[in-house]
DNA sequence: CGCGACGTTGATTTGCCTCAACGATTGTGG
DNA sequence: CCACAATCGTTGAGGCAAATCAACGTCGCG
């Protein structure tokens, strides 16, 4: 097993216990590959072909309605899915796009090949039941900061969320991934200049 | 089987199929629950110890935040699952309340017997992995709705939607669960007098 | 070096909230 | 079955959070 897969092992791992042979079968259906900063591995209309599992480098997963505008759905970085989930379920056209915001490193599994490992290790199926159950869990409380929080406790709370995130992508970007413009950012900004984090 | 499991298996059979042994071992761990207008299954800090599968009757999901104000994260009726998903899971303190609005009737499942379930019939990993998914698609997409749509839209989109749900259920509580005041729903409707649905 | 995206700032506007008052509806106990 | 309370729904006045628009400085990159 390569350096790549370690890291999707270890994920795997903290889910659930699997044995050397069954992490061989899923070692076996992942592929490694690369990507340029800026290059879209997804676009709203195509249809997802893939799963993806970040190594390295960090993904913007994002939609633009009619009017024009951007919005940011999440931030994928190392240990992080990729996907337009509902396309790669159905094989349906996509609403997302997802681009590379940095030269990135993936581990990706085709739909035919998901469920060929589905089939070989059935414990996958708890696997992947679990991380979305947790996925569920995670959009169900976003959606109440979203309703409860203000801007700028949103804005903080993203700052000491994802620490590590925040620092690598622009304020744009949080604006957009908080649902706010750019400017009001930057207002919040000044306001708080005093404090850290 | 009674009439109550019938459609949790209609739900079932709608994402995989499954055998007549299957089912009876799965009808085996579920039991029938009343419950009265206005009584709580669950509430803030106690555990989720059930995963509950709505027969009959309608359910509001909701948190109370820091200053007190109640925001519904979804209502539930006839052939949609209720539960905190995180607490049930994890055994921890639950952050909502789930109240039955109508006299209603449920399918629930402890903990223990859902870990049961999955051992006795493997393929309820496929099928809860298969629902979680879907359940996440639709936290996704009610997110970038809030972001990208404005409370009118989001109001008639939900009428749309929920027509069934939007009649057994007060403006105040539509409010609630589109993160704006019962008031300005009171508005919107004005505006809208002569629009139907 | 120059261009285009980003970040900042201020002026202005607007969508939605807050508060308060009151009518309509629903629920409840006697 | 009625009386009365409680909750809901509506309306208006006023306020605030955040958007919009516009101008300009700054930075990264080809």
């Amino acid at each position: 097993m390569d350096k790549g897969f370690d890291v999707l092992k270890a994920n795997f791992l903290r889910h659930t216990s699997l044995t050397d042979d069954e992490l061989n079968s899923i070692n076996h259906y992942y592929e490694e590959k690369q990507v340029e900063k800026g290059e879209y591995i997804l676009r709203q209309g195509d249809i997802c072909r893939f799963e993806g599992f970040v190594i390295e480098g960090c993904f913007e997963i994002s939609t633009s309605d009619a009017r024009g505008n951007e919005r940011i759905l999440y931030f994928a970085v190392k240990d992080w899915w990729v996907m337009e989930i509902d396309s790669f379920i159905g094989q349906t056209s996509s609403e997302l796009d997802i681009k590379a915001i940095e030269p990135s490193q993936l581990l990706v599994i085709t739909k035919t090949d998901k469920e060929r490992l589905y089939q070989e290790v059935p414990k996958a199926e708890r696997l992947f039941r679990i991380m979305s159950q947790r996925a569920v869990v995670a959009w169900q409380r976003r959606l109440i900061r979203n309703h409860t929080m203000t801007a700028e406790e949103r804005y903080f709370h993203f700052l000491n969320t994802y620490p590590e995130i925040s620092q690598r992508i622009t304020n744009k970007q949080i604006a957009s991934y908080l649902g706010i413009t750019q400017e009001f950012v930057s207002k919040i900004r000044r306001k708080n200049l005093s404090r850290r984090s």
